[in-house]
DNA sequence: TACCATTGGATTGTCGACAATCGACACCCG
DNA sequence: CGGGTGTCGATTGTCGACAATCCAATGGTA
């Protein structure tokens, strides 16, 4: 049996948000209002409500009492010295927690994921890889028993996201994305933790590498 | 002119709850239903219902849909390995970016949080030292001017503090907590970034100290 | 003209009612 | 006696309407 989308509305619009918000459809400063949301998506205005409560808690949209929301932009700094450290700690927390459990079925996950990656190259559809790309690093996440990592997670990752799906987007070194997670991947098989603490890290760095160069500094401190 | 209370119930309730879970008052596990706090608080269940995400967003509570919510419960791992760590992070960045800015007002509200503390040492009142610490940092939170610094420090710290005042309850050392405070404020005027980024990283860990000891490796990693 | 009260439209804040879902228990049928 | 099945209470999910607030435009007055 597959999914059964039993997934609530207010979920289903902040996944549809967030992909607007990330693919540039819904650039920063754009105004969002809760009317026109309920009316182009077709519920009701207390299901935006929540939906814009979660995006604001996220990060992506700021919103000032009885005006209304924009979509928020991101600073350089913010992303390269308060996001992308936190982000790492929490990939290199879930890892190392969570690698012992690793089974096959993770692997097989992995897998998948990085076939998503292959055939997303193939089209040319860097939404896709960014998607997969996503999925990729969710696995690590939910790895770990502690599930409050991935929800801090989730509230981090967005905003990266977006900052840099907004920049340059990276088109041409899509294949060595690929190359770089399938390297991850074989480390993780090897079961060697330290190895794959540290490879998480410079993988992290080595992918935001084009717009990040204060990064070292932070992170230890 | 005062507060004049503008706002709104939701963050009005958020905070009360807050309050009722941070002390105790309602301990992990317990159950909580929507209806059952509209009506406790003469509120609409749409108000409790954004309340709740809030919190659910910031892991005080847990909730699965058509079944209910329930208080959450924290690891001292989750704790120690992460939610401190991640704190530290974002405190450092804030005092990096923010602490150039600080002025006269900025010290005068420090002062006024140190005589806060002052006065709850002196009517053994737990809670409003609790309270007083709490202002104490997210003053330095929001000294930043990138204010998702302050969100996520937001969506971080509740759990932390979650954790300590259900365990022992530092009673005795509060007037040593004092203590800390001053120095801290006494760097802070010497304006030295750097000897303020090592001091508050200190403060943090031996504030917390009691419960922890792993944290070290995690923090540099 | 310059100033300020008001008013009107846009937007969010709050509410009460109805719909959907879940879990447990009683009930029927073999 | 056992297994499914339906029903019922509890709880969350969704909705449309009304209230409060903000802001800019309007218009009156000195």
């Amino acid at each position: 049996m597959s999914k059964l989308e039993k997934i609530s509305l207010k979920d289903r619009l902040a996944t549809e948000l967030r992909r607007k918000i990330l693919t540039g459809a819904l650039p920063p400063h754009s105004r969002v209002t809760e009317q026109d949301l309920a009316d182009e998506y077709g519920v009701s205005r207390a299901v935006v409500r929540e939906t814009m409560l979660v995006l604001e808690l996220q990060g992506l949209i700021t919103s000032v009492p009885y005006k209304g929301s924009v979509v928020a932009s991101i600073s350089r700094t913010e992303v390269a010295e308060l996001l992308l450290p936190i982000r790492i700690h929490i990939e290199q927390f879930a890892l190392k927690q969570g690698m012992p459990l690793f089974d096959a079925d993770t692997f097989e996950a992995f897998d998948r994921v990085l076939a998503e990656m292959q055939r997303a190259i193939y089209n040319k559809d860097i939404e896709a890889f960014n998607e997969a790309d996503m999925r990729f690093h969710a696995i690590i996440v939910d790895a770990s028993p502690t599930d409050s990592a991935r929800s801090i997670w989730d509230s981090i990752h967005p905003r990266i996201r977006m900052h840099f799906a907004l920049q340059t987007g990276r088109t041409g070194a899509l294949p060595e994305f690929l190359e770089d997670h399938r390297r991850l991947v074989d480390i993780f098989r090897t079961g060697d933790v330290n190895a794959s603490v540290a490879a998480i890290k410079a993988h992290i760095i080595e992918t935001n590498e084009p717009h990040l160069s204060v990064l070292d500094k932070s992170v230890q401190a």
